[in-house]
This record gives structure tokens, sequence and C-alpha cells, in this order.
DNA sequence: CATGCTTGTGCAATCGTTTGCATATAGTGT
DNA sequence: ACACTATATGCAAACGATTGCACAAGCATG
């Protein structure tokens, strides 16, 4: 019986606008109603875009605050073609760094009174368009991509010609973006270990196919190297990193690491770092004093683990006020120019660094 | 010159529309036209909401791929007063907590199609609440709130007749909710560190004002401890865990615990553990044999630290999924019934709970 | 007093989609 | 051949906010 009646009622819009939930949102029309005058002329009274009367104006603000008026932003954003929102295209927002980084960009687009649609691509190129597409549709103003990314450039070369775009932790020649100097800090970290006296180095990392940082990072790692004759140096690649970072430190200490034995490694990330230093602890391996490791990022928690991490920090609140503003100016045609933040060398307890 | 053209273009929204970036975006109608047929039956197609000959289907389909046909999301949620969107209400989502659960909210709204905007509260209530007019401004569907919160219940209450409302990790009377079972987990850890020996223990967390879950941690260490009159036991709340949980544990450990030399100290939190097992390091306390810990959270860090921490596990996405799928029901006017999820102890090195 | 400017307000079109209703054509049963 | 249904399509009215244009009233200038 029920059944049959849901299945005859025709449209579900109007079943819900009309139907079940029948709280009627209050309308400009409704103010406008309330307080004896036009719709355009509440319209610009909350708006305050023209020039009102103070008389009208207050009757105005009264009716539509005592009628709990709140404006219909689908609404404005068919009119103006206009959301006054973001998309933000995070590999996975659950990392420490894009965790954090996501915060501050909510932090300064509220300032800015943009609303946020974040999405992961997870690292997937088919779920990337698809996440892509969904922030089109909802007809965002601009969007930013933060963070290494696996697929093609050329889709967001293509973008960039229907929305303004923004890349953070990235750079794509011909794109406003944001950045670290990655190279010239791996480059300065390689330096301090090689005057604490150091000269066999393995340098740990993710696969750095497509990912600008990680091969930056590398690449600061051989400048050195191969400008001292006098030292020994491997870099190491993993797969296994892509997944759980912590856990393939460890075992990648265990298969390769320990049997090199060298006098400091350096990893592209604290928790690379944290898994060796977890399994070298485990060998019976002192850090620092057997061998030196340095991480990368500056987790909240690196320097409170046995030993407190030697590492780099990004500032992270800084790259996303730098996006955000960024992508604002660009969505209101001013110019923008990219930007480069430097990072910071943090010497604790598992390298002397100083 | 240009200067004085810019100022006389009077209609900010045209300006955007027709002039500088004037990329027209396909509509219905331009298919319509390049299909030869009409706006409406365009319409039905892409819904698939009404029978059309398979032949127009695919003339239509195949010019609205051909211009690159994009829904205007704006559109349709003015016609049909639904934006297909979920807030998301988090105390500050650069926790690990938090990020984890931000992460599994969005992979499952966008298995039913919901765009997501986070906001944070910050704990404070005036943001919250002009958070969450903003998002009845964007017209959201429903909301999510993660997480204790600091505000009244009251807000959370007078919003439940405007819009479907689910809370995570909380719960609020009258309002469907996702939790877990602090308290018998407490209890049962406190059992476990009993049944290993010790007898004298303190309990370190959060000022628990407002805040259920910590207050309900809390009260099964007060559970076990007022059954047991052999052991002697001691609460601590910190204010200072507000801001850096990891320093203000190593602090209170230096200024408090110390001097009381517990057999065992429960924590509300792991990194409030880190922070302790990190000063007690540098006292030369040794942990778990002069003194055991436990935390909370199972932080993805937590396995690997030195010692590795035991813990108590809380299935996070679980969490996320039960909250999304409540309160999509709750949107499509589905019955709803709130659920518990249990915890899971998570034996280590630094206190024994097996 | 005629003219022009300023200030305050309303009218009505518009944004792109959805959908109730009308209609046209084809097919079925008697 | 007639009525009747099913299928396929179009027309036009909404949804709520914005804004160009029109216009009225008030005031000042020559």
């Amino acid at each position: 019986m029920i059944a049959m009646l849901v299945q005859k009622i025709p449209c579900l819009c109007k079943r819900l606008r009309k139907g079940v939930s029948n709280i009627h949102k209050t309308t400009l029309k409704d103010v406008a109603t309330a307080a004896g005058v036009s719709v355009s002329t509440v319209s610009r009274v909350l708006s305050g875009s023209a020039s009102i009367s103070e008389e009208t104006c207050e009757r105005v603000r009264a009716e539509a605050k005592r009628l709990n008026y709140t404006l219909n932003s689908a609404a404005r954003s068919l009119r103006c073609d206009r959301t006054h929102s973001i998309g933000v295209v995070f590999p996975d927002i659950s990392g420490e760094f894009y965790a954090i980084c996501a915060s501050a960009i909510l932090k300064y687009a509220r300032k800015k009174d943009y609303a946020v649609l974040f999405t992961e691509s997870g690292r997937n190129t088919v779920a990337e368009e698809k996440a892509v597409r969904a922030l089109m549709e909802r007809g965002v103003d601009g969007i930013l991509f933060i963070g290494d990314n696996t697929h093609d450039e050329i889709v967001i070369r293509t973008l960039a010609n229907e929305v303004p775009i923004v890349t953070g932790d990235r750079h794509i020649e011909g794109i406003p973006s944001v950045t670290y100097n990655n190279r010239e800090t791996i480059y300065a970290v390689t330096e301090k270990l090689y005057e604490s006296g150091c000269r066999s180095f393995v340098y740990v990392g993710e696969p750095t196919d497509g990912q600008d940082n990680l091969k930056m990072r590398n690449l600061g790692f051989i400048d050195f190297i191969s400008s001292h004759s006098d030292v020994q140096a491997e870099s190491i690649f993993d797969s296994r990193f892509h997944d759980d970072k912590l856990k393939a430190g460890s075992e990648l200490f265990i298969e390769k690491i320990k049997a090199i034995s060298p006098d400091a490694i350096i990893t592209s990330n604290d928790l690379i770092a944290i898994g060796i230093i977890s399994a070298a602890h485990k060998a019976g391996i002192n850090i620092p004093s057997d061998m030196s490791v340095t991480g990368f990022d500056d987790l909240r928690a690196s320097a409170y683990i046995i030993p407190s991490l030697s590492t780099i920090r990004q500032d992270i609140t800084k790259l996303a006020k730098l996006c955000v503003s960024m992508v604002d100016d660009a969505i209101n045609q001013k110019p923008v120019q990219n930007a480069v933040i430097m990072q910071e060398i943090i010497s604790r307890e598992s390298a002397a660094l100083a």
C-alpha cells in the first residue's frame, strides 16, 4: 500500500520540496512582502550594492533577521556564474602533511569567504579525472592541486583553459605554483653530514617516477656526492613505500641497509626514517653512534621519538596561504607569481646537522 | 585608460560571464540544438528519467560528449532544492584521527555521489556557528558533526529541525549517532594491567569539560579502581593537552608523574603517551620494566616508536562509513539507528595488555 | 520654469535544469 | 473503422537571486 503510494509520486524533487519536510526556507520574496518593498530592493539592501534609504534598509534588515533569511547560494551561483568555492585535489588527505595543509587551506579560504571542496586522487589517474570532473560540475571558481601527482600534466594543462589552477608542492611549466627548494636542502643536509665525518651514504626514497619533489631530493644528494670523490654512496628506491612507509622502512633495513652499513642514511620521509630506526634498534644498532639517520617532513611526533629525529621542516601553513591567495588572485584576474618556500633543517639526536 | 574601462563595467557577474574569460560552457540547450531535439528530451536522456527512443538517446549522448557537456549543478540544485552535498564539522582536521576520518568520509561520500564540504570549529563556539551557517547557505543536504565539541548541544538540536544531522564519536540525546565503547575499553585495559601485577595507577588526560568520550574513558578507569580496594590511583587532567599533547605530556611527566612513580600510566591519547615515554627515557626510567604506559588511538607511528606503544585502536573507517550511510538514510527519510563500534586493545612493548 | 542630475525604488529578464501537462504517432483489441 | 493505450517528444513554468533599464520624486542650476 505504502509502496504503491511512493511509486505513484512522480517527482522526487517536488516531493522533497513540498512534501514530507515542509520547512519553507525564507526567500527574498518573503522578506520583500514582509517589509513592503520589492524583491530587488531587498537584494540590494542585503548585498549593499546600491543606494537605498536608511529607513528602508533598516526595515528590510529587521525583517530578514526576524524571518531567519538564509541566502540560497545555488540561485546566486546560477545567476552570477560564480560559486565562491574552490576545489582542492590531494593525493590522500590522511597523511600528516596533507592534513595540516587541508586545515590551513580551510582557514585561509574562510577568510576570503570561499567554500572548499576537497577530493582525493588516491594517486590514480582515473579517480583523479573523475574527481576533477565532479569539481567542474560543482562549478568551483578555481582548483588547487596539492602534492605529487602520478598523472599526466596534459590533463592539468587542458583544465587550465577552463578554470584558474594553482599547484602546490609541485610545478608544471606555465601553471602558477608554490614549491619548496628540495634540491638545495638535501645538498645542505648531505654536506652537514659530511662535515660531521660521514663518508658512506645511502639515500632511501620512493621511486621518483613523475614526482619532481622526490627527483629533486635525490638530485640534491647526487649533486653533493658527485662533487666529492672521497665518499661512497648509493640510492635505494623502493616501491613498497607507496603503501606503508613505516613497515617498508623496517623491511628495507633488514634486507639491505644493514649489510651496507653506511655512516649515514638520508631518507625522503620521516616515516621511512622511523621505520628504519625501529628496525635498527631491534638489530642492536645504535642511532646515531653507529649510523646517522635523517628524515623529511618533521612530523609532530618526530621530536619525541627515541632517538629524536633530525629532519627537514616545510612550512605547510605558508604553502597553504600562498596557494589560496594565488588562486584567489587568479580567479579575480590579478597577476600571479610563482613562489618558492625555503625548507628548514632541524638537527636532533638521530643525526648531527647543526 | 584600462582602469576607467573596468570601472565603467557595472556588473561583475556579467563581466565574468561574458567578459574576459569567454569560454562558453555547454548547456542542455546547446546539446538540444545540436541533436535537433528539445531541451527536455536532452535532460531526460542524460538523467535516464523517461522513455526515450534508443535512436534519440544515442544521438543526444553523442552530441553531449562531442560538445563536452557538463551539468550545471547550481541550476539543478535550485530547481530540485537538493545539492547532493553534505557538510562535515571537525574540531580540527589536521589531527591523525580526524584526517583519516575525513579521508574515509570522502571515499564513502563519493560512492554515494555526495560532494563534501569540510569545516573546522577550532573548538570555538562562535567559529562553529559561523561555519554551520555557511554550510546551510550552501544548502547541504545533511551535516555530520565529528568528534568532541565544546559548544552547546542546543545549537545542534535547533539545527536538527532544519536539516538531517548525524554525530560521530559523540552522542546527543535524540540525534542519530555513531560512537565507541570508551568506558568498557578503558575498564578492560586497567583490568589487564592489574592482572599483570600493577597496583598503582595514574590516569592522564585532557580536562573532560563537555567531552563525553574523555569523561567515559576516565569513568572506565574509575569503575575498575573503585571496585578494587588493593590499588592506588589518581587522575590527572591537564589543560595544556589542548595545545601540544606531546610537549605537555613531557612536561607533566617531569613535574608530577615522576614523583608519583606509579606502576602504570593510562593515557587518553597516544601523543600524550609518547610525550611521557620520551621524558621518562630522558630521566633514565625504563618503559615498561619500571613503568607501563598505554596510549589511545593507535596512531600510525605508535607501532614503530621505541618502545612500541600498547594502545587502543578505533576503527575510523567504520565510523566514517556508518556516519555517511546514516546521514544518507536520514536525507532519504529512511529510518536510522544509532551504532556503537567496539574498540580493540593492542598489546605492544610499552605495557603488557595481552 | 525648463532642464538636468541625484537618489530611491520597481519591473522583468535572465541564469540552466527539471518536470507536469499536452500532444502526436503508432500499435492493439474489438 | 473506432476507441484506447503506450511510447516518444515538446512546451512552458517553475526554482531564487541579480541587475539593466525605466521611472518617479526631489533638488539645484541657469
